[in-house]
DNA sequence: GCAATCCATACTGTGCACTTTATAAAGTCT
DNA sequence: AGACTTTATAAAGTGCACAGTATGGATTGC
């Protein structure tokens, strides 16, 4: 189903390819090439690349061109040292207001990342999985802040998660995670989310090191 | 001096006029009028409203066009629950690449204050006091997060400023948080910035709660 | 070897046509 | 007759083709 403006449509596609790292960090992004591609004109592409660039997953300089903003090591760790200071946060303010069929299906994902080999697949599930974890959160300034600032790092993300280890790890912790909502635990939740985002950031910093 | 390029001009036109009440929250903005009123065609002042979408200062349905956005009390609730975690956080991050020159900066802007009987200069003052103690942290994620939701929450804190010993309780703030980074005080900063931010608040309630 | 100029590329801005939305009027059904 | 649906119309947002313009690199001349 396509949306209803076509600015949107290019919009929500490059985000994903950016994020799927179908384009990758560092990569042009020709106003003229992509409206061709997508079939349409020029300004949609246009408003989709500001939107992106606003997001900070695109970097715009005026007359000069988009690209693919890639991160340094310290930006990545800047995000994730945002990431726990909020995310705890955001999971006090959505899960009170989460209710029975979300975790429901919050606990189908997790059960589904558990077998799946494929790692963008499975990448794709861990997203929608937090997603689902913050959904009642959505509108709100710090639900949006969180999202924007997960999605910019998936890229990299990316990196530590070729380890099935890795994964692995990440599985116990969701499975964890489930137990403490189930039982209203919310102090040992945000412990554990505060852990798994510093255990990712090490993961990151590990693969990072040792490839450039 | 206008901007290299007219949307970018059309942003910086808008967002001041929001900012300062000109525009009032909940008002109507019709792309042709900015348009022929700014004498630029539809396309810089659609960029611009987008982009003030994303920023939170206006809500802008596909189709429908785009209003000043008006908080409601909880919403200028989170801004400052936010703020008071990570104002904090970004102090600490740029008062250590603080220079002696920007110190002397926000210095002089803190004893113009201190005299200055009109509100809206006092007030565009207090937000260059606060952005010059930022400046270094200008490029980062945490100082671009901190500089939305502060200007998200400027007509509100407009409120709260009609009382002049509002005003008065801020200049003896802003003389301590200079005194606390000149001596490097960081937690005595930190805390400072906290109850400052929390006494914005409560004066915003008090004044909201007394209109509507 | 350096600087000024030229040129190709790609971004920005305009005017217009198309589409959607909301409002109001006319028609239909019970 | 009243309420609901349908249809016309006006207003405003969206998208397109094309013209205008800034940028970076190549070329020319000194």
């Amino acid at each position: 189903m396509r949306p209803k403006t076509n600015y949107e449509f290019v919009r929500q596609t490059l985000r994903s390819e950016i994020i799927e790292g179908v384009i990758e960090p560092g990569a042009r992004l020709v106003q003229t090439e992509l409206a061709k591609r997508l079939d349409v004109s020029t300004t949609p592409v246009r408003e989709a690349l500001q939107d992106l660039a606003r997001e900070g997953l695109v970097l715009l300089d005026p007359h000069r061109g988009a690209v693919v903003r890639s991160l340094s090591l310290d930006e990545v760790r800047e995000i994730y040292e945002l990431r726990m200071v909020l995310e705890p946060m955001l999971l006090r303010k959505a899960v009170s207001e989460l209710d029975g069929k979300e975790l429901d299906h919050a606990r189908r994902l997790y059960e589904r990342m558990e077998t799946e080999q494929d790692v963008s697949r499975w990448a794709e599930l861990n997203r929608e999985f937090h997603h689902t974890l913050f959904a009642p959160a959505d509108g709100t300034r710090l639900g949006d802040i969180v999202a924007s600032l997960r999605d910019s790092a998936i890229p990299y993300v990316a990196l530590s998660l070729a380890k099935p280890d890795q994964r692995a790890d990440s599985n116990a912790e969701h499975a964890e995670l489930l137990a403490h909502l189930r039982d209203g635990d919310l102090d040992a939740a945000e412990r554990l989310t505060r852990d798994h985002l510093a255990a990712t950031l090490r993961a990151i910093e590990e693969s990072r090191s040792t490839l450039s």
